[in-house]
Formats: structure tokens, C-alpha cells, sequence
DNA sequence: CCACAATAGTTGAACCTTCAACTATTTGGT
DNA sequence: ACCAAATAGTTGAAGGTTCAACTATTGTGG
């Protein structure tokens, strides 16, 4: 829920401070990263699902878990689709098991694409992310996000 | 720069396991909080730009420190403002010192607006943000960061 | 003072995302 | 077996964002 609108109750300076650099530096470091990737005429959004199709097993998967696994709307993957298809990375394929379904493949072009794409992105997060932090940065990143994130969770019951 | 193209270098599982959950909590966490602030019919942006304009003297900014400061290219606050000028919750004035500018000028409706989505907002960054992390979680992200802040400034030399 | 570069801001077109409505198929209860 | 509800996926329209081009004005070197 989040909104009960009574109580302001304002963030301590140093409060404010974390979740404004926070929101800030994440920002910036989201923009930057697309902007690494723009070389290979794909979004971080694109270069994602190409990832997860790379990683499935036969280069493929359902319309419907690529979505949730992408963080992605149905309709939006849909739409996504049909742009990453007339550029040749993937194609739709009929699914014989449930008829409403489709999947999504990989073609070698798509492979293709993500094999050269992948290092330049490796490096633009290492280079803007990972190799800006110590161990400790990232160990405490990675333990801030997972609470932040079970919480979120935990609220979706409503 | 960051895109060499060479050598992969690919990321340790910690590492890789401080990235993912950086990205896909971020997401969740971003858009959780843009759905809080659909009951005052504004987005993060949005709310962002009539921040800046409450606290800024008379409230009121030139549109070019505004975009700056809220983090949208100028074309963008520009049809923004179009909208926003719509809702009443802004208006533009000609700027007498510099006749190319234009002055982002909050109304009191715009006023009654900030007023009243704070509070929410405020709850809703403490309780999917702040009060799900310790201090030193706390500490932490803001250190990193302002690490990886300051990095990408660095590199923005080219 | 003039010419030229830089800055402020807007615009329209192209593109992307969201939202709600829709078709087709499968599932689950009776 | 049947029917209602749930699921898979697509679609078109509405609205948001980006990009490059444009006008108007200011700053600057000669």
C-alpha cells in the first residue's frame, strides 16, 4: 500500500542523502549504459530478452515467461517482438503443446548479434559499475537490493 | 567510452549477483513507486519537476536550470510543461533579462498539488526504500554511489 | 560594430510504452 | 461433457520520449 497520506514524517539529511544519490547516480548509470550500447543498435531492454533467449534451452522460449523474466509486459514484449523480428534476431514459432501460445526463437543472426554485443556491455558495466566498487560496496549493494526487493514483494499481497 | 570490444573478462558470480539484483530491484522499486503516485494523477518526473519549482526562489525557474536539474533533456520538459501548463499546475512567462528564455512559474493549484502528493511519496519512499534498510545499508549506497557518480563524470571527457 | 558561434527554447516526426479490449484456447468445477 | 473463468498472446489508440531541425537572442573575437 504505501500511500496513507497522513504524518509527512521527513527524511533525516543523511536519509535523503542515500536515496538521493541513489536515484541520481542510478540515472545517470542506466542512461550511460544505453548509450554504450547504442554502437549495436540495441536497447538494454532488447539486450535483455536476447539474453534470456540465449541462456533457454534451444535458444527458445514461451512469449509469456520471457515477459516475466524480462521484467517486461506481455503487450510491450509483443510489440518488441515484432520490431527484434523484421531486424532478424528472432522469429515466432507456433506451439504444438498449447495452441494459444507461441514461441520465441533465436535465429543465428540473433546470436550473432548478441555475441558481439555482449563484451562491449560487460565492459560498460564493469567499467561504470563493478570496477568503480569494492567488495564491500558490492556485497552490501547486493544485500541492500535483495531486502529491498523481498519487501516489495511481500507487499504485492496487498 | 568504455566499449573495447576485446577480451570478455566476464563477471565473477558475485559480482554478477550484485548487478542483478541492483537492475531487477531498481526496476521493481521505480515502478512501485510511480504506481503510488497514480492516485495524485502525476509520474516521478513529473513530481520531480514540481519539487524543484516549490523549493526554488518564488518558485519559479528558467526552463533550461530546470531541465538540468531535474535530469530531462529540454525538449523533453518542454512538451512536459505543455501538459502540465494544461493542468493548470504551471505556467510560462517571458524572461525580461534574457528575451530567449522562459520562466517555469508554479501556480497554487501546482502548489496544492506538491502539498498534497509529499506525504505520499514520502511514505512510499520510507517504506519500499528507507526503512527497509539498516544505517549502514544506508551509508553504503550512498558511498557507492557517489562513487559511481563521480566516475561517470569523469568519463563524460571522452 | 559586425559576423559568427553559442545558448534558450520549441516543434514535428518517428518511435516506444501503456492500457484496455479482443480472440483463441485451456482449465477446473459440477 | 459442459460452461465459466483463467491464461496466452495480439492489437490499436493514446500518450510519452527522443532526435534533429528550427527561430530567436545573446556573447565574443577582431
Amino acid at each position: 500500500m504505501a500511500g496513507k497520506s497522513t504524518e509527512p514524517k521527513w527524511l533525516s539529511p543523511s536519509e535523503m542523502a542515500a536515496w538521493r544519490r541513489y536515484i541520481v547516480a542510478s540515472r545517470r548509470l542506466l542512461d550511460a549504459l544505453d548509450a554504450d550500447l547504442d554502437s549495436e543498435d540495441l536497447s538494454m531492454a532488447d539486450y535483455e530478452v536476447l539474453v534470456l533467449l540465449s541462456e533457454a534451452p534451444d535458444r527458445r522460449m514461451r512469449m509469456s515467461e520471457l515477459a516475466e523474466n524480462g521484467l517486461v509486459s506481455r503487450s510491450r514484449l509483443s510489440h518488441r517482438m515484432k520490431v527484434m523480428e523484421k531486424a532478424g534476431w528472432v522469429k515466432r514459432q507456433n506451439c504444438e503443446v498449447d495452441k494459444r501460445g507461441q514461441w520465441a526463437v533465436m535465429t543465428p543472426k540473433g546470436w550473432q548479434a548478441i555475441v558481439k554485443a555482449a563484451p562491449i556491455h560487460l565492459n560498460s558495466i564493469r567499467s561504470r559499475f563493478i570496477d568503480v566498487l569494492s567488495k564491500g560496496d558490492q556485497e552490501a549493494i547486493a544485500q541492500a537490493f535483495k531486502k529491498i526487493e523481498s519487501n516489495l514483494r511481500s507487499e504485492v499481497i496487498e
